[in-house]
DNA sequence: AAAAAAT
């Protein structure tokens, strides 16, 4: 069946550089193949700098006589009235499938397209360049350079980027590197907490564990020394094989901990031969999946793993929201074991079929409490139970967080499957490392107040190299006017949040870094995982309403074992933060003003603003809170295992608490 | 109540 004559036109021509140009559908030809329908469509592209709309629409009526011959040969076409050579655009429909009958490549057989004239990317998004395509997949044999060759196709063909900027090998064995700026000292004697069935024994070297070399290699270019404590820990854990739920303090080195396992045990997979299921050429097949909540986190993650997976052939690639698509596409078709994402544009790339999760072997949640809060949720659902990644056990699980409040460990539960719930104590975001001041400012004396700061600390010299302030504020709207109004008062400061281009954001956060403008006015965007390094001073001039919040924010300071200090503007507003925010600052030894006492004490029990945790760490167990455990067997690990964990069976359960009543842990 | 996350 063939349609012809209709018309679809546009002009763009508002921008500088975008030529004006007409679209006219010239022929639909519907057609099958195999149990497939398709539709071939002949476009005419007329590039016209100078005609008429009236003489471009004359135009392309001559030319759809001569249209129809393109489509005969039953692939997909294209034809250009300023280049009449055949072009590869695939429809929507056609494109993930490969034909029944002969490879996919077939269907862009058509040379690149060399049209000068075309307004939209000069070809090379129609035309794509022949080495895009992985040779053998998804064409049903090509099994060389198909599945169980993975990474191998770019080594030949591309030089990969040394992310470490020297080319020199690195031969030192640990023992004689040089100290990284990590503080272990501050370290030392860090509580832990593990609990669930058989949890493997932590590793206090890196040489201990079997990692493989190039990973090996790649620790020591990163000069890390030995593993920080979450990572003693972690690693062991995942390297086993078991589903983990972290609660490590801010700063000491997650992204590590749960990269590691990934890249090795991608590494190993690398040896085996796995059979990539037949799909379209263009559906890219992950074997790690990590998620984060920001756009800027996942670039860091993706950075920070980039470096760990130098030279091994496992491929990260990173897919975010707010930056063009295109390029992120590319990436992925030259082939992905790990990709980092943010949920929104991942979903986006599911349902376009151009990612599948079904060869996921590894699922990492950073940040995972905030990933699991309202927000995000149903869209970390969607992801993990209703696409089609593997069901807890058959997948590995891992998430990682510095708070993780019980409600929230509740839900992650349906993730994981016969977990070890590790808990390592808050160094580097609420002791002696950090230290908090909470001050009692109105609300209309802020502004002044910030700058008093601001100008005290340039003239104590704190401001001098490169010392960094990171001022955290409740609304975009607040962080532009702040912005503002420090700017116009000669204090250089920038700003990021939701509100701002992506291109804005990532540029502000640049800026920041490099000390260009080191102030920063930030919301919530900001608050998690990122890390700047000499960032010396957290500015809480709005408080958030959760505590867990201030955790995060005040953990940009006090990075890897450094100090810092955080300053809070508290007023009348914040009173139901005046508890909770005191008890926190005992915990870590810090002086709690007598009036804040007294707001602490005035303000009504419990509530929602209770610590997750307590005590020496940024969480527990929810497995072992009684209040959790009443009535209910159903809490544990995934549902399939049947319960039996420490926690059940071990007394913690049985006891005389009533609801209300906390445990020697809270 | 606000922020974040796709176009």
């Amino acid at each position: 069946m063939v349609l012809s004559g209709l018309k679809l036109k546009f002009v763009r021509s508002k921008k500088k550089n975008c030529i004006k140009c007409e679209i006219v559908l010239a022929e639909v030809e519907i057609f099958r193949r195999g149990k497939y329908w398709g539709f071939c469509v002949l476009v005419k592209i007329v590039m016209n700098k100078k005609n008429s709309w009236a003489d471009l629409a004359a135009n392309s009526a001559a030319e759809n006589i001569n249209a129809g011959s393109a489509a005969n040969s039953g692939s997909v076409g294209a034809t250009f009235a300023a280049s009449p050579s055949r072009s590869t655009y695939v429809p929507p429909h056609l494109r993930n499938r490969a034909p029944s009958s002969g490879p996919p490549a077939a269907a862009y057989s058509g040379p690149a397209s060399n049209n000068d004239h075309s307004g939209y990317g000069g070809g090379s998004r129609l035309g794509v360049p022949r080495n895009d395509f992985r040779s053998g997949y998804g064409s049903g044999g090509g099994r060389a350079g198909g599945w169980g060759n993975r990474g191998g196709w770019d080594r030949g063909r591309e030089r990969e980027v040394n992310p470490f900027g020297d080319d020199d090998e690195i031969e030192q064995p640990f023992s004689e590197q040089e100290n990284t700026g990590i503080n272990f000292d501050a370290y030392e004697d860090i509580p832990v907490e593990t609990s669930g069935e058989n949890v493997p024994p932590a590793v206090n070297t890196f040489a201990e564990i079997d990692l493989g070399e190039a990973l090996n290699l790649n620790i020591r270019r990163c000069k890390y020394v030995k593993p920080t404590p979450v990572q003693r820990h972690a690693i062991p854990i995942s390297l086993t094989g078991r589903d983990l739920m972290a609660c490590a303090q801010t700063g000491s080195g997650k992204t590590a901990a749960f990269c590691f396992p990934i890249i090795s045990g991608i590494m190993k997979m690398q040896d085996q031969s796995a059979q990539r299921p037949l799909r379209g050429a263009r559906t890219v097949y992950p074997l790690a999946l990590i998620l984060s909540p920001t756009r800027e986190l996942s670039v860091q993650i993706h950075e920070e793993a980039k470096k760990f997976s130098y030279q091994t052939g496992v491929k990260v690639v990173v897919a975010y929201g707010g930056a063009p698509i295109h390029q992120q596409l590319r990436e992925l078709e030259r082939g992905a074991d790990i990709l980092v994402a943010t949920p929104g544009r991942l979903v986006d790339l599911l349902e376009r079929a151009r990612v599948s999760l079904q060869m996921i072997k590894y699922l990492a949640l950073d940040e995972a409490d905030r990933m699991l809060d309202m927000g995000f949720e149903p869209q970390i659902r969607k992801i993990v139970e209703q696409m089609d990644m593997p069901p807890p056990g058959l997948r590995q699980t891992m998430l990682f967080s510095a708070t993780f409040p019980k409600e929230i460990q509740r839900l992650a539960s349906d993730f994981l499957a016969s977990y070890v719930f590790l808990a390592v104590g808050r160094v580097g975001s609420s002791t002696d490392l950090i230290a908090q001041r909470v001050e009692f400012v109105h609300e209309s004396d802020k502004r002044s107040h910030l700058m008093d700061l601001l100008h005290a600390q340039r003239a104590n010299g704190v401001q001098s190299k490169q010392a960094l302030t990171l001022v955290f504020v409740e609304t975009k709207k607040g962080a532009d006017s702040l912005e503002h109004w420090l700017c116009i008062n000669n204090l250089p400061a920038t700003s990021i949040h939701g509100d701002r281009s992506q291109q804005e954001r990532e540029h502000a956060l640049r800026s920041f870094k490099s000390g260009k403008t080191p102030i920063l006015v930030a919301t919530d965007v900001a608050a998690r995982g990122l890390d700047i390094p000499h960032v010396a001073h957290v500015v809480n001039f709005d408080l958030p309403n959760d505590i867990d919040d201030y955790v995060h924010r005040i953990g940009r300071t006090g990075r890897a074992g450094n100090s810092g200090l955080a300053t809070a503007f508290f007023n009348e507003g914040n009173a139901s933060l005046a508890r909770p925010l005191s008890e926190l600052m005992q915990e870590a030894n810090q002086e709690v003003p007598a009036w804040l006492s007294r707001y602490a004490a005035r303000a009504s029990f419990g509530g929602k603003n209770r610590r997750s945790g307590g005590g020496r760490f940024g969480g527990r167990d929810f497995r072992r809170d009684s209040s959790f455990n009443r009535g209910s067997s159903d809490y544990y690990g995934g549902g399939s295992s049947g319960g039996g964990y420490g926690g059940a069976s071990g007394g913690y359960g049985g006891g005389g608490h009533g609801s209300g009543v906390t445990s020697a842990w809270d």
